[in-house]
RNA sequence: CUGGGUGUGGCGCAGUUGGUAGCGCGCGGCGUUCGGGACGCCGAGGUCGUCAGUUCAAGUCUGAUCACCCAGACCA
């Protein structure tokens, strides 16, 4: 044993992005596809995303959102129908010129985002008051040729959804808007255990074509914040750029309001980041692709037949378990795999357990050992989940309060970026120069800017101001 | 696109002054093991990113090229 080298995982303190891909990879979430910027999602990683769709679907099917799926290739030429929209995409399309050997007539683009050729449809669809309103999701992958790439956290090809929605009012389309954010903040908080702000993205930083954007912005440990998903609302804009109109209650023409939103595999990113150690990750037990793991001592008849009632009994509860029944690892290796793979409760089981009458695990989360007796066990495991789930949802929040800082001025502002970074609440007046200024002085932007008002002065120019924004340096 | 770095079995690396590839892990077989990363024996696996050049001889020298990684400007 003395001179076998064990995998190591470098220290979550140190190098960050060392920490991130090794953790990524040693867990087997994913592996680097051919293309620059691609990821193959290995089964592991791949469960995980399944959890969080499993998740978010069901709050959409609430909501009475209908899932569809558009075509991958959009004409060039849709995406030119509004010119904000192609501004803020066109640095980062891929474009297909070629088909069948002959060059194309008018290129294709791979979808960068879907609002172009849904919204073509959108107006042949929507004729009268009476076809709205339209609730219309996708799960789907889309394409922005990013400069710089990360596993999970940006990535050129990613997984998401974009919901897209057509009104007969104002209000209704704002009302959804909300709605989506709500249902994100939601998965966020009580599926991924990830807490952070709502808020409302500036000028610059909201998405292209969007008359405003929402955001949930989290906070990760290395100070960044993570734009985590968004909610648009379009007013009649891209309706105007459609042509989506349609004949209201009143006999007259009108055009649609519109919303969309998005939440994407990123998710897993920030997941990871926030909530790995320098054993690896520690996944939530609610999207947990293994939220029990029985970890036999030996793998001898016995023991292995014990374990597989313990699983089975999960199972009737509804508990993703699994047995590592795997031959050719040791006990000790099991416990250290699934503790890099973050399995929330890891049971380990030997012939001490048997004749005890006792169930021996780890809690991940915590490092922490314990047991309880045998015939307590679905309730107990489920009592544990529970309490994993809150504890690390709890961590999150600590983590956000302790890296929000309030800056009264300029110069505090650079101190704290210098000491600590995290976010820093400001008052501030909107004013895109001096975002940009600012932006280019300290790498930091504005994440969002808060739903609450008070009486201030401007942390920048020194004039009274009222709204309260977050700043920080994101990913 | 700018700056830095790296390309050698699946992974991590070594390879001196050019002489025709080696180590650890992993992998396959057999056996012994199994309470926190077990061990023995046997074995498989590489035209050294690509192309061109110098040379009797190139992983090693020269030139070009491609890819990826890290740090910046863009983004979920």
């Amino acid at each position: 044993m003395a001179q076998n080298e064990k995998v190591l995982l470098p220290k979550k303190t140190g190098d960050l992005s060392d920490w991130y891909t090794a953790v990524n990879r040693l867990a087997d979430l994913f592996d680097y596809g051919p293309a620059k910027g691609s990821m193959i999602f290995k089964p592991y990683g791949y469960a995980i995303w399944e959890n969080i769709q499993k998740a978010l679907d069901a709050e959409f099917k609430i909501r009475g959102i209908e899932n569809a799926y558009f075509p991958l290739l959009i004409p060039m030429s849709y995406l030119e129908r509004e010119k904000d929209h192609v501004a803020g995409f066109a640095p980062e399309l891929a474009v297909v010129t070629v088909g069948g050997g002959e060059k194309l007539e008018e290129p294709l683009v791979v979808r960068p985002t879907s609002e172009t050729i849904m919204y073509e449809y959108y107006a042949k669809w929507i004729q009268s008051w009476r076809d709205l309103p339209v609730l219309i999701n996708q799960w789907n992958n889309v394409v922005r040729w990013e400069k710089r790439t990360l596993p999970f956290l940006r990535t050129s090809e990613f997984l998401w959804q974009e919901g897209h929605t057509a009104h007969a009012t104002a209000e209704e389309a704002r009302e959804t808007q909300t709605w989506a954010m709500d249902a994100y903040v939601k998965i966020y908080r009580e599926f991924l255990a990830l807490d952070g702000y709502t808020g409302t993205k500036s000028q610059s930083e909201r998405f292209a074509g969007a008359e405003d954007t929402l955001t949930y912005e989290t906070m990760m440990p290395s100070g960044k914040s993570l734009q985590s998903c968004t909610s648009h609302y379009f007013g009649q804009k891209m309706a105007r750029a459609f042509n989506i109109s349609f004949q209201n209650q009143d006999g007259k023409q009108d055009f649609a309001y519109q919303t969309s939103w998005g939440l994407s595999t990123r998710s897993i990113g920030g997941l990871i980041l926030m909530h790995g150690d320098d054993h690896g990750l520690r996944l939530p037990p609610k999207i947990a692709p293994v939220q029990v793991v029985v970890v036999p001592v030996k793998t001898d008849d016995d023991i292995l037949t014990e374990a597989e009632k313990i699983a089975t009994e999960l199972h009737e509860v509804g508990v993703r378990a699994q047995v590592d029944a795997r031959d050719g690892e040791s006990f000790g290796f099991k416990l250290n795999k699934w503790e890099v793979k973050g399995a929330p409760v890891i049971i380990k089981l030997g012939a001490k357990e048997i004749s005890d009458g006792k169930i021996s695990y780890r809690r991940r989360d915590s490092l922490t050992d314990g047991d309880f007796a045998r015939k307590k066990l679905p309730a107990k495991i489920l009592q544990l989940l529970d309490d994993i789930q809150t504890d690390m949802l709890s961590e999150s929040t600590a983590l956000r309060d302790n890296e929000t800082r309030t800056a009264k001025d300029y110069a505090e502002f650079k101190k704290i970026l210098k000491e600590h970074k995290g976010f820093i609440k400001v008052h501030w007046n909107e004013n895109p120069e001096t975002e940009a200024k600012i932006k280019a002085e300290t790498k930091a932007k504005t994440s969002c800017r808060l739903d609450e008002a008070s009486d201030g002065i401007d942390f920048y120019t020194g004039e009274p101001a009222k709204e309260v924004w977050l700043f920080a340096q994101s990913y």
